[in-house]
DNA sequence: TAATGGTAGGGGAGGAAATTCCTCCCCTAC
DNA sequence: TAATGGTAGGGGAGGAAATTCCTCCCCTAC
């Protein structure tokens, strides 16, 4: 089968292989049985006549996309597209499971079949068998769904023409090599040589890079608080590429300390850092004319972007100029790379003390200009600005217009200070945390606009996501402040009473270090641990999220000792602790909004008073240790949960009996009532009704549900089983 | 055959170090 | 065989508890 599938991919001879982790599963595995059963003929699936497809593991590292182990094949020909590479370059999410993306994308979902059962529907009838088919299809279709509709492919293609890179190393390489890529080909063209540094023992694993290498940009100090007037908002237009244009930093136009006596004053510029670079008039630079392609390249996606109607091929477009300004930025980050291919500090610490020149100036020159005028924030290229009291926000975008204007013309070319949206309201938090209503016309609001805060933030679990986010919602676009509260308080009510599911509390961190290279204990380094011994097979690797939540555990056990697999836990019915969640997962991010509009006491009453009463559940001991060790659990009565020998009740509530049975009964109804439907939603997701359900998707809230609601039911048929020893 | 854009910054968890608080104990005044 | 005044209060030692500070880690803004 292997050999004629090797046959099949030669004589389809695609120039496209796509799927979904088949760089680090399917196609391994592939290789691994054929050698196994020595399938000689198989490993034959490039297009090189006798190349053998050999395959070599790799460790990739980037600041950019992460640490991740990988595995790359000689494929000569064809281009290895992975969409889960793809999806995990091109876009930020939570989770990155076939499931969870194609249903965000393209509004399908997959049924997820765990591996464990695929031998059980191999070997059952022909229905079972159908389902490992369909599986199997949908497995290849949705990919490639994916790849048409995020136009994966052609984006990929525009940034291979526009880097002049080979399409593969888009997906396999990082940043540095495009721009290595474009200074080879503008350099060539004009007879020059790129030197080959050889590197440094530094650069060579140990003691390399840690701490900054030069300064950064200026984030200017906020003044927090809740704004009720319109902010306006003064960007710079890809502010380090226009420094690097403005004045022509490059490494051919890099003047040496002891060659500037060589020159006259006139043909160089001293950068605020102290580095000489010469006139453009002397001679320009290559990195000057890379960035004006690529800044032009980004211009046409614009235009195409405005000229596009429907919503979602808009967000790609979107996605395609977002790409290629930050490949613009990346040429920035490129020349102050120490560890990289041509480290050049003197432009990057010159174009970073320009912009810490240019922003300084600007916020000097707003308060200069417009008397009253405050600058209450700015991060690197942007200031935000507060006219005056009570002013209208059509006035406020006038001035803003206005003072771009104005202030752009104090800068050289092609430098360009632009007013781009207002913010109003717009609550103020600390550096890099803001949130606002976002405005770019007067007769509606264009988004709320969130930075930095925990509902954007992929480390907290969904439920502090959804209160942070509902809340500034209320906040910031109803402005109703007594609705946020009574939101609030409810949510916490929902919480404490243990009426939310288990999905919302999921928490998900990436493993960033290998085994072993963590220093201290977190939470999702300790779980990875105990899943690898309970089954080194499904444990996360290497750049993997890992998903969790907080377990009820004895007094004062750290929390990376109480952190468990979220279907561990719901299978084993192990206690969530809603304390903790509450405490140091919601507390503080709602304090911090709060605090600026309400006095403090009616913060702290969010968090007490009657909706803060919780339901008891018993406190498991650590389950290894202790004195719990030697005890048993005693049977309780369904009456009064007093201690009995046998049976059903205590001799107390045994004339009640017929009365406690019914309500028993009743609850176990309403289960079977619950799971039912449940089950009816996860087979009309399977596309059949006759079929069992065997789905293991943890992204699927329905999914905790239905494993919940059948282990009440179990529970429930047990205690209604204790009555039966009586008759 | 094969590596890796940058700095600034917030904020949570864990654990060490420094500090405060509580209890026991001894002794003296009267 | 067999005996022993009391209470109030200062202050040191030891150890528990609470607090502060620092480092690691993750993730985001630009």
């Amino acid at each position: 089968m292997l050999v004629a599938w090797s046959r099949f991919v030669r004589a389809v001879d695609p120039d496209l292989l796509t799927g979904y982790n088949i760089v680090n599963f399917d196609l391994p595995y592939l290789l691994n049985r054929a050698e196994k059963l020595r399938a000689a003929a198989f490993p034959f699936l490039g297009r090189m006549v006798g190349g053998r497809t050999k395959m070599r593991s790799v460790q990739m590292s980037s600041s950019a996309f992460g640490r991740h182990e990988s595995k790359s094949f000689t494929l000569d020909g064809r281009v290895m597209m992975d969409m889960l590479q793809v999806m995990k370059r091109d876009y930020h999410l939570r989770s990155y499971s076939l499931n969870s993306v194609s249903a965000q994308f393209i509004g399908e979902q997959k049924e997820d079949v765990h591996y464990s059962i695929i031998t059980q529907l191999q070997e059952g009838d022909m229905y079972t068998r159908r389902r490992l088919a369909v599986y199997c299809l949908k497995d290849a279709i949705l990919p490639q769904r994916l790849m048409d509709k995020l136009l994966s492919l052609t984006n990929y293609m525009e940034m291979a023409r526009v880097t002049g890179m080979p399409l593969g190393w888009l997906m396999s390489r990082g940043h540095m090599i495009k721009v290595v890529s474009l200074l080879h080909r503008k350099a060539a063209a004009t007879q020059l040589y790129i030197p080959d540094v050889p590197r440094s023992s530094a650069q060579d694993g140990g003691g390399a890079a840690d701490g900054p290498q030069y300064d950064g940009a200026t984030v200017i100090t906020p003044k927090k608080g809740f704004y009720k007037d319109p902010i306006a908002t003064l960007d710079f237009a890809s502010l380090y590429p226009s420094i690097m244009m403005a004045n022509n930093l490059c490494y051919s136009t890099l003047v040496q300390p002891k060659d500037a006596s060589l020159l006259r004053p006139e043909d160089y510029l001293v950068t605020p850092s102290g580095d000489r670079f010469v006139r453009p008039s002397l001679k320009k630079g290559i990195l000057s004319v890379i960035l004006e392609e690529l800044l032009a390249a980004r211009k046409a996606a614009k235009r195409e972007l405005a000229a596009a109607t429907d919503p979602f091929l808009r967000a790609v477009l979107d996605g395609r100029q977002v790409a290629l300004k930050v490949s613009a930025n990346a040429v920035y980050g490129f020349t102050g790379a120490a560890v990289g291919k041509l480290p050049c500090m003197e432009i990057s610490a010159s174009t970073t003390a320009f912009g810490r020149e240019m922003i300084e100036l600007t916020r000097a020159e707003v308060e200069k200009l417009y008397p009253g005028a405050s600058v209450i924030y700015g991060d690197t290229d942007s200031v935000m600005i507060k006219f005056g009291e009570g002013m209208s926000l059509s006035d406020a975008m006038e001035r803003g217009r206005e003072a771009a204007e104005r202030i752009t013309a104090l800068f050289p070319k092609p430098v360009k200070l632009e007013f781009e949206k207002c913010y109003f309201p717009y609550l103020l938090i600390s550096k890099k945390r803001y949130a606002g209503q976002l405005w770019t016309r007067t007769d509606a609001a264009d988004k709320m606009d969130t930075k930095g805060v925990e509902s954007v933030r992929r480390d907290n679990c969904r439920l502090v996501a959804n209160v942070i986010d509902s809340v500034l919602k209320i906040l910031l676009e109803e402005r109703d402040l007594s609705a946020a509260v009574a939101y609030v308080k409810h949510v916490i009510g929902e919480l404490l009473q243990n009426r939310l599911d288990i999905s919302l509390l999921v928490v998900s961190k990436q493993l960033t270090k290998a085994e072993g290279k963590y220093e201290s204990n977190t939470a999702h380094s300790v779980l990875a641990e105990k899943m690898r011994k309970r089954d080194p097979g499904t444990a996360p690797s290497l750049g993997d999220r890992v998903p969790y939540v907080i377990t009820r555990g004895v007094k004062a056990q750290p929390a990376y000792d109480r952190a468990e697999d979220p279907l561990y836990a719901l299978e084993h019915n192990v206690a969530i602790d809603n304390g903790y969640y509450l405490e140091n997962m919601l507390r503080k991010p709602l304090e911090r909004i709060f605090e600026a509009m309400l006095p403090p006491a009616s913060v702290a009453a969010l968090f007490s008073g009657e909706h803060t009463r919780s339901i008891f559940v018993p406190t498991p001991t650590a389950r290894s240790g202790g004195m719990m060790r030697f005890t048993k659990v005693a049977l309780s009565c369904l009456g009064c949960k007093s201690a009995i020998q046998s049976g059903a009740l205590c001799k107390y509530c045994a004339p009640r009996e017929a009365e406690i049975y019914q309500r028993l009964l009743g609850r176990s109804v309403e289960l079977e009532k619950a799971f039912a439907s449940l089950w009816t939603e996860c087979q009309r997701c399977m596309g059949s009704v006759c079929q069992e359900v065997l789905c293991s998707n943890v992204d699927c809230p329905i999914f905790y549900r239905r494993i919940k609601t059948q282990k009440d039911l179990d529970d429930a048929s047990k205690k209604l089983e204790r009555f039966a020893i009586d008759w």
